[in-house]
DNA sequence: GTCGCTGCAAAGTCTTTGCAGAGAG
DNA sequence: CTCTCTGCAAAGACTTTGCAGCGAC
């Protein structure tokens, strides 16, 4: 809530306080696992899916080993806090980020599965109308956008 | 490509006059089963699952008997064809809606999970500007907003 | 008639769960 | 110490595929 521009600049001690806050409130357990895991979001701008996770944690924590199994439990523990968001784009299965950024929307190359980011006010500002119009108190929402990124488009698909 | 102003009034025969050339194109054969899903399409307002088109079939076309499967195969079809168009939502699943329709975004009850459509000029607008100014191609775009629907904000939650 | 379509059931994916030992608090 | 976590593997849920007979054209 401070800059409307911190991105990403919420540093990882004040993302990892946090989830040790949560975890406490709700007497569980601060585990090297659960860090990897929170680590690897934290490091990545990509949105990854629990698979493409285990893999990043595994060439970086391979003493660990953690398991696949413990990755989805924990995504789901991360997506109850609040503290990740899953999307679901098309067939290409749920992806997760962390939440913790600012909002921001989508838009996704259909070609390479590129996915940018970004924020625009106006839209927010029309969604928050639109939702009210219709009689709904608004909570949440997102947005994804599809088309062919610059790239693609200039190999000519 | 008529008006824009045909969300619903595309009617039937249109619609299934559409369904047929796309076959006929691609030396695909018209079957009852893939009449009944696309009219099972139709004549709900609703966004279906593969499985509730199933028993939605299997309720008005009982001696049809029609599998799964052949859902599974026609819905991909129709997908690919772009006469229907997949949403994933959450954790719920692909839903399948008619894209003949009008284009439209979603407004989703998060406790009683009613959907409602709507359109906004701006934000079509707005959208396109971004893609463009990203470098995208735009194809197509989802947006969803997730809230309380008027009659649970009544029911008080 | 030909060749694609269908239903069934079997095979795949992706995700979740049960359990016994390991580890945080 | 206690009580939660973890890894493994088995179980589930959801989709897709193979096959032999059926049906559109």
């Amino acid at each position: 809530m401070q800059s409307e521009f911190n991105e990403k600049t919420k540093d990882y001690e004040n993302l990892l306080g946090d989830f040790k806050d949560i975890l406490k409130k709700n007497n569980l357990k601060f585990t090297v696992q659960r860090e990897a895991i929170l680590e690897g979001l934290y490091n990545s701008d990509e949105h990854l899916s629990p698979e493409a996770l285990h893999h990043l944690i595994q060439k970086k924590n391979p003493d660990l080993g953690a398991g696949i199994a413990t990755i989805y439990r924990t995504l789901s523990l991360l997506e109850d806090s609040n503290l990740v968001t899953s999307l679901s784009f098309g067939a290409s299965g749920k992806k997760y980020e962390l939440g913790a950024k600012q909002h921001h929307d989508h838009v996704i190359c259909n070609e390479c599965g590129l996915i940018q980011e970004f924020v625009d006010e106006e839209i927010e500002k029309k969604q928050h109308e639109i939702t009210q119009k219709l009689g709904f108190k608004m909570l949440d929402h997102s947005m994804q956008i599809y088309g062919i990124c610059a790239n693609c488009q200039e190999k000519g698909i």
